[in-house]
DNA sequence: TAAAGTTGCTTATCGCCGATAAACTCCGGA
DNA sequence: TCCGGAGTTTATCGGCGATAAGCAACTTTA
C-alpha cells in the first residue's frame, strides 16, 4: 500500500475524532493506513511533526475568517475572525488541545499585516491592534480547551451542581443560566466584553 | 523510606519544574522518593489523580485572590482574582497545562457563591455574573498557555519575526510594541478589555 | 501473648508507546 | 544491465502507566 503526506493527515484526523488526541498512536494510525508503523517516518520526522501538520489542517477551516472584508466594521471582522478560529478548533475532537502544542505557522504573518492594517484603519494603533487580536486568540484557545474538556455536560458533574446548588441560591439561578446559554453563549459573551472593552478604549 | 500523599505532591511538583510535565513519569517521582515505582499507587489511584491534586496544590497559592474583599470594586475584584490565577498558573512550569486537564473542584463551590454575590451586589444577574467570571478565567487559562508554550522568548522565533516584518512595515510596529510590553502587558491589556466591556454592559 | 488483619512497600511483569537501524523492494535513468 | 534513491518492512530499543502477587512491619483482637 502506497501513503502520502495527506493521506496520512486525513486518516490520522479520521481517526483524531474517533479515538482523541491521548489514543491516538502513530501504530494506530498506521494500522488503518494498511502499512507498518515506522514507514509514518519517512513523511514525517516524528509524531510533533505531524501534529503540527494536524493542525494546519484543522485551522484551513477558518481560512476566511481571517482576512477582514471591506465592508465590515472592525467589530464584525473580530467577532467572524473569533467565532470562525473556534469553530476550526471544535471541528475536530480534541482540536484545542492539538492546537495548543503547535507553534504559529509562519505562512499566517501575511494575514496578520492585514489584519493589523484593518485594526489601525479603524482609529488602533498597531501595537494596541496587535494585543488586541491576540487577547481575543487566547480567550477562543481557553474557551475550546475547557469545552472539549468538560465531559458531555456531564451527568455526574451535573448532578454534583445540582446538590451543591440547593444550598447556594444565587449559585443555583448562575448555573441555570450558565446552562441555558450553553458554551455557545459563554463564548459570544466574553468575545463581546473584549469588544465592547475595545470600543471603549477606542472611545477615549 | 517512608512517604506520603503530601511528600509526593511536594516531590512531584518539585520534579514538574525541573523537567517538565512530558518528562514527569511516575518513575522519575518515585525515584526522586527512594522509592520503587509501583508505591506511589498505593497514595494515588492513577497518574490522573496525582496530577489532580499537583492542579491543587497550584492553585492554592491563589487562594486568596478568590475572595472579594468588602472593600474593593468589582473591577478591582475581577482583576486581582485574574491576576492571582494567572501567577498561580505560572508559578510552576507547564502550570497551564496541568490545570487544563483537570475538572473543577468541587470544594470551590462555596467560593464561587460568594464571587457571584458580589458582583450581583454591583448591578449583575446572578447569570451574567457567573458568564463574566468564567470567561475571565478562560482568558487566563488561554494567556499562560500560550506564554508557557512559547519558547524563552525563543532566540530563533524571534529572528523570523524580524525577518519577516521587513516586509511588512505596521507588523514591525505592532511586533515591537507588543515585544516591549510583554506577556504580562498583553495580559493586563485583554484583562482590561473584559472589564471594560462589562462596564459599558452595565451601564446600558 | 499469639493469631489475624491492615498498611505500605517490593519484585516481576504486561502491553503499549515513540523512535531508530538495517535490510529489502521496486522503479527510473545511464 | 546495472545503479541509486524512494519508500517500505522487520527487528529492536528504552521508557511509559498500570496491575498482580508477595512480603514485612505494625495494630488490633481474643
Amino acid at each position: 500500500m502506497k501513503v502520502d503526506r495527506q493521506r496520512i493527515l486525513d486518516t490520522a484526523l479520521e481517526l483524531l475524532n474517533e479515538v482523541g488526541v491521548d489514543a491516538l498512536s502513530t501504530r494506530a494510525i498506521a494500522q488503518r493506513l494498511g502499512v507498518q508503523q515506522p514507514a509514518l517516518y519517512w513523511h514525517f520526522k516524528n509524531k510533533r511533526a505531524l501534529l503540527d501538520a494536524m493542525n494546519g489542517e484543522i485551522l484551513a477551516r477558518a481560512h476566511d475568517a481571517r482576512v477582514p472584508r471591506e465592508d465590515e466594521t472592525w467589530q464584525d471582522f473580530l467577532r467572524r475572525n473569533g467565532r470562525g478560529f473556534r469553530e476550526a478548533l471544535l471541528s475536530y475532537r480534541d482540536g484545542a488541545r492539538v492546537h495548543a502544542g503547535t507553534e504559529a505557522d509562519p505562512g499566517d504573518l501575511e494575514h496578520v499585516e492585514r489584519q493589523v492594517a484593518f485594526l489601525v484603519a479603524a482609529g488602533f494603533t498597531p501595537g494596541q491592534a496587535m494585543q488586541l487580536f491576540v487577547a481575543v486568540g487566547r480567550y477562543v484557545g481557553g474557551c475550546v480547551l475547557e469545552e472539549q474538556a468538560s465531559p458531555i455536560d456531564g451527568a455526574l458533574e451535573q448532578r454534583r451542581l445540582d446538590a451543591a446548588a440547593q444550598a447556594y441560591p444565587l449559585l443555583a439561578e448562575a448555573v441555570a443560566y450558565y446552562r441555558r446559554s450553553g458554551h455557545a453563549g459563554l463564548f459570544e459573551r466574553g468575545l463581546e466584553l473584549m469588544i465592547r472593552g475595545a470600543e471603549a478604549e477606542l472611545s477615549v
